[in-house]
DNA sequence: AGTTTCGCTGCAAAGGTTTGCACCGTCGAT
DNA sequence: ATCGACGGTGCAAACCTTTGCAGCGAAACT
């Protein structure tokens, strides 16, 4: 039974608005008897009711973040961003997993949608008209998708995915495979579009597998397929798939990056502690958390907007990737240096 | 300007008590009645409030549960089967995450009170007589951490630790380092209690580095400092720091196990990547989780209880912990068998 | 035929807070 | 001396839902 406003209100000897007042508007309450209320506050051990509050006022404070999957290494940085980002503006982040599983995202959604102000629909696996959908019952932001006249963070990994393609071509490597990730998902899509494109342009061959889950265990079930194909380089939907492949082509005595080279994307922190050490495209996970609070606290009730921000990323070269069996790329410095971050920067600043 | 209960209502023709019935109670409805209901609350897209509803209730179905941080691979575990438990039992998890912060834990706490049944409290760092205070604000189940009079789920780190050190001594190891964890952490304490114990036990010397920051970075950081100390083994307080640390110690061209062997806590996923794949005690993060979330929704109102939850430890012996100058103690069977996990399998099996 | 039972529905209070409006007294200006 | 402004406070409606109680008609009893 905890102290209600009522019970402050009694005690002080004032009515409940002006309790009230003394918390949300204290300009309006004349100082003495401030003081007074805040006392009894104190004393009854009072705490305004948020979701009492939330009913009136319409605002929460608080925060929706959805993601796929905690346990991957990816999304810490990002939330932990947001977070304190969130918290500078007053506001409260609930995180919620949904498994990767696109039922279970739009069944939190829904929880989430009344106890918060907005969600931040991290990588969704859910169909674009159910988003569009959704986004009518609260306001959305998405990170890591595209979907027209919902404001979104989108991390350009099209541009990473044709720099790691172009960096094995250079290498020498006439026979990629891309691994795919999970179905339903855009990024998945955009890096396969994008090496596609980019494999064209150099003349090799790229092969397709997939989907998958984009976990360890799901890069390491693939090595397999992987070697029947006779590729000599391989691109992973994600750092977590990679380091599995690794592990997998490494138990089946297939060394890398001698026999083949294998490069990820995300650059988690464990991508710097394995070796041998992976090569990769960095995303400005970081970056995203705090642009995805910004937009959604920015336009507060105009739901549709077609604000996007767009985060460059980069290549990592390190030492999971090496010559392939065709002529070696003059053209390629042999140490990539990745083009500057201008969307990362601007907000790394701050 | 999500339809209300009173929209449905008047679309239907009924009294709003009926719609409401219609959600909570369906069997008190006319079976006619309720599916005009239904279809007119799906045609307006009207969800139940779900404020509201706690607002008269005092039921949320919503559980906060609160780390120290989410970036530390030893959490989501434990998450993810606090989620799936949850989700069984029709609640939904709130995540918040303290960045190792008292203050913001406090905070937090506060912030959820009113919005959740009830708050899981992973390894707090606050205070025990400020937890105590908050624990009459709203129910709490504290994990890896006991206080009088709360429900608790602990983690037998002290045999672990003890088992730890005995592995390391059985070995030949005569000066053993503790680098401890951070200020606050009774886990840090207890390992601390039962690993100066077993040296003492084991007439070996032991030294106490710390407190310091549970993460990489952190056990990087003391890489120097243990190599002053002049040990040839050392037990970190937890995975994280052990990786970091054997980092650092190779940085400065000290080998593991080969110079110095080194044990860390939690068996995180990491701990099998990297190189040497790492000695360590693993604690059924998962079983922990689906205990909280047990405890907390078993004694609904009934705020103090002295019920614990005990789960216990294994050392799982890998290649970072070998041969010191001492004599190998015939006792040591070499490949340590631990334990059976009698509180984790009662938990697994579910 | 009268009474009880039962299924269904409406009524209204309750839950904790915010907020526009009205009111009161005082002070300064005219 | 009168008026307006202003600081401070109280009043009551509103937010959206749940729920105990009462009422209604009809069916099932005695």
């Amino acid at each position: 039974m905890p102290a209600t406003i009522r019970d402050v209100a009694r005690e002080s000897g004032v009515h409940i608005s002006t309790v009230s007042r003394t918390f949300s508007a204290p300009h309006l309450v004349n100082a003495e008897t401030r003081s007074r209320v805040l006392a009894c506050a104190e004393m009854l051990g009072y705490r305004p009711n948020r979701a009492a509050r939330a009913l009136i006022t319409g605002r929460t404070y608080n925060i929706g973040l959805i993601v796929a999957d905690i346990a991957n290494p990816f999304f810490p940085p990002l939330i932990k961003a947001a977070e304190s980002q969130a918290r500078q503006r007053d506001h409260h982040i609930f995180i919620a997993d949904t498994n990767e599983d696109a039922t279970v995202e739009e069944e939190l959604v829904r929880a989430l949608a009344k106890q918060v102000d907005g969600v931040l629909l991290c990588s969704p696996r859910m169909s674009n008209s159910l988003i569009e959908q959704l986004s009518r019952e609260v306001p959305l932001v998405v990170v890591n998708r595209q979907i027209p006249g919902l404001p979104a963070v989108v991390m350009d990994v099209a541009q990473g995915a044709r720099l790691a393609v172009e960096h094995l071509t250079g290498l020498g490597h006439t026979e990629i495979a891309l691994v795919a990730g999970p179905r339903g998902s855009w990024t998945s899509r955009e890096i396969r579009r994008s090496a596609v494109a980019a494999a064209r342009a150099a003349g090799t061959e790229l092969t397709v597998i997939g989907p998958n889950p984009p976990t360890e265990d799901g890069g390491m079930a693939v090595a397999e397929q992987v070697i029947r194909t006779g590729v000599t380089a391989v691109l992973a939907y994600n750092d977590l798939m990679a380091i599995g492949l690794i592990e997998g082509l490494q138990s089946r005595d297939v060394r890398v990056p001698r026999d083949v080279s294998v490069v990820g994307i995300d650059d988690i922190t464990l991508s710097r502690l394995i070796r041998p050490k992976l090569t990769t495209v960095a995303t400005p996970a970081a970056a995203a958390g705090r642009a995805a609070v910004d937009m959604l606290l920015a336009h507060g009730d105009d739901r549709r907007t077609t604000a996007q921000v767009n985060l460059q990323t980069e290549l990592v070269i390190r030492d999971s990737t090496g010559q392939g069996p065709g002529p070696h790329s003059p053209a390629d410095p042999g140490n990539v240096i990745a083009p500057a971050l201008d969307g990362v920067a601007s907000y790394a600043k701050e």
